[in-house]
DNA sequence: GATGAATGAGTTTTCATTCAT
DNA sequence: CATGAATGAAAACTCATTCAT
């Protein structure tokens, strides 16, 4: 993984211990949320002193913050993994065949409790906000050129396809509140209509 | 000095003054979540003292819970709207005709930053998980209620009708995710794909 | 015991409230120490509301007080029982027949728990000192008396006396703090201890 | 780094902090009560944060316990110099000698006062009750093997010589009582008493 | 006499953060 | 780089006491 420890030692030790930290505390805020989850806790999660951590993150937002943009990475993966697969197919096509894996994913409580940890946050945090924005563009980002590669479906303009992406990530937001809620939740069944979903989105331009 | 004091005398005023705190406390757990307003900031909202407050609710998870099942009576009255809606149509015509409405107050801050609060709650506080999975029955029932009273669509049975029921609650909870994280959404947009939306869920059983 | 109710209807009624509260109030303080003893849980044992209470008495304190003047009479009770056997016998012979139910009382722990935190009071709390000191006057008083009517033992003056009736009463106490700490205590071998150094004090002149 | 740590460097330091705060503590609780002690009472006689008090004691509870356990050694020293006591003698003789300096101590306000609130808290703090008993055991224990060590009285067995020792122990709690409530006590004529029951219960079989 | 709503200072405890080592 | 002792403000909650009714 580090082909350049003996070019800067010291930052790649530093960066893995960011790392720790970070692993730590997004166990934590899964666990107790933001503000159940003390710098103690990070500390013994992460088994790192408070002074030390201290050197590496200005307070505990920015932890949250350095968090919220590593999930970001995590979701243009997905969107990636969309551009790389190579079994053709229209665009509704495509993104029908990642359905079950992402549903499977919203409802995983592990992902689950931190994206809506985060999503409340973003609601009064300004910077939480801005950051998942950010996210959100380059997610947006990745589908138009996949769609722009593969073709725009029949009768729609860019703009109107945004719209629609942007409509289906909502309903995997969706989803993933209900799992926070819902009791007992049949993930295939789930997948069925979303795919349904997708493809009345992607196919059907009226 | 109290002309209605005929019905309840004390009893009035001490409910006046539960709700009091709850509207306060509505106001402060949009503001900064549950876990960043103090008892003292809801103090100052309500213009009440700590001890105060401490005699019409136990605890401060008291208060979060009170505020979570009176949530649930905005939800249900949507419900109940949607049932003493006289204009006619098929099922699907009749949730799409609720859609605008629906959307604009997912959209609406002050509404969607105390659901994602609650939701995020409930993903690891499993008494609230109770109060929002009550609430969630008493919507599904509604609907449930109203579907048979104008006729299960074509080719579905009951238990399809509530799964779609449910994925339609999902989206309405991802158009609110969407609303806290994305930046301009334009709302006759979004409501005309949710209305697509609904049609393909109530009018097309495959 | 109050032969004129008739001319004082309205104190004789106080009176009766100002017990009610002493009740509830000793219950408590038993259970609960004075200090783990709110007015409120005073208030639900004497169902009675707090303005009512401080009606009765000026605050808290004036409550302690009130019960550790009670306890004065519950203890010079014992004395005149003392006084009023009738059975004969030297000074000895008439307390040692008191052994076996002090022992018995001071191992009770309805009794026990109260006293000693009212010891505990005395020693920082100047006015409970003085309360207890008072009792423990009488008390004096009527053994003194006593141990006049029956005789003094042979070769003690009155001054030598107290000294032992004072011992005596110190034994009691001991008894007491074991009972509070000591596991299991086996009353009648305590009461036979007891009742050899009784003897031994007042018997025995050397 | 530090020439004086030789034995043990961070340890002693954190030793010396927890001893300062039971000191302090014992001060207070001395004064005031355990209950009429505030941690915010303690912090300053200490002249230490609430912060970090709390890094050496869990809670208030923690504190009045390891001051329950400290006082254990007190009394246990007591038990030891009875054992080294090098003068001979029957056991009596040897308890006898040491009654003047034991009284002494039970009637300083400095030691009683703490003494009593132990005993209060006893009687109804489990937690205390187990320590003060454990205290209790080791100096029978410590008794128990000097009477076998110098020869059971003539007519005991060690059943009986242990009953007589808790009777011992009670009086000196007895005594300690009476310090607390009386007021004018002669510690000399004291001394006498007790030293003549002394005698009374390990010279005399019957 | 009697209630109980109302207060606000006080309680124990936690926690983000700093700093000497 | 790394520790963890130390801080002090703030949290949730309690309680003796008052007062309008």
């Amino acid at each position: 993984m580090n082909t350049s420890s003996s070019t800067a030692p010291g930052q790649d030790k530093g960066e893995a211990r960011r790392q720790q930290v970070l692993d730590a505390a997004t166990g934590c805020f899964r666990r107790d949320g933001f503000h159940g989850t003390s710098i103690a806790k990070i500390c013994k999660a992460a088994g790192m002193s408070p002074g030390h951590i201290y050197h590496y993150f200005d307070n505990k937002e920015a932890i949250v913050q350095a968090i919220a943009k590593r999930e970001e990475q995590n979701i243009t993966e997905l969107a990636r993994k969309l551009q790389e697969d190579e079994s053709g197919g229209s665009l509704a096509t495509r993104v029908a065949r990642q359905v079950a894996d992402s549903v499977d994913r919203c409802l995983d409580p592990a992902y689950l409790e931190l994206q809506l940890e985060l999503a409340a946050e973003a609601a009064r945090n300004p910077a939480i906000r801005r950051i998942l924005r950010q996210s959100d563009k380059v997610v947006t980002g990745e589908f138009m050129a996949l769609s722009e590669r593969v073709g725009l479906p029949d009768g729609m303009d860019a703009a109107e396809v945004e719209l629609r992406m942007n409509m289906i990530s909502a309903i995997f937001n969706g989803v993933m509140v209900r799992g926070s809620v819902g009791a007992d939740i049949d993930r295939r069944q789930v997948s069925r209509l979303v795919e349904k979903l997708v493809r009345c989105l992607l196919d059907d331009a009226d």
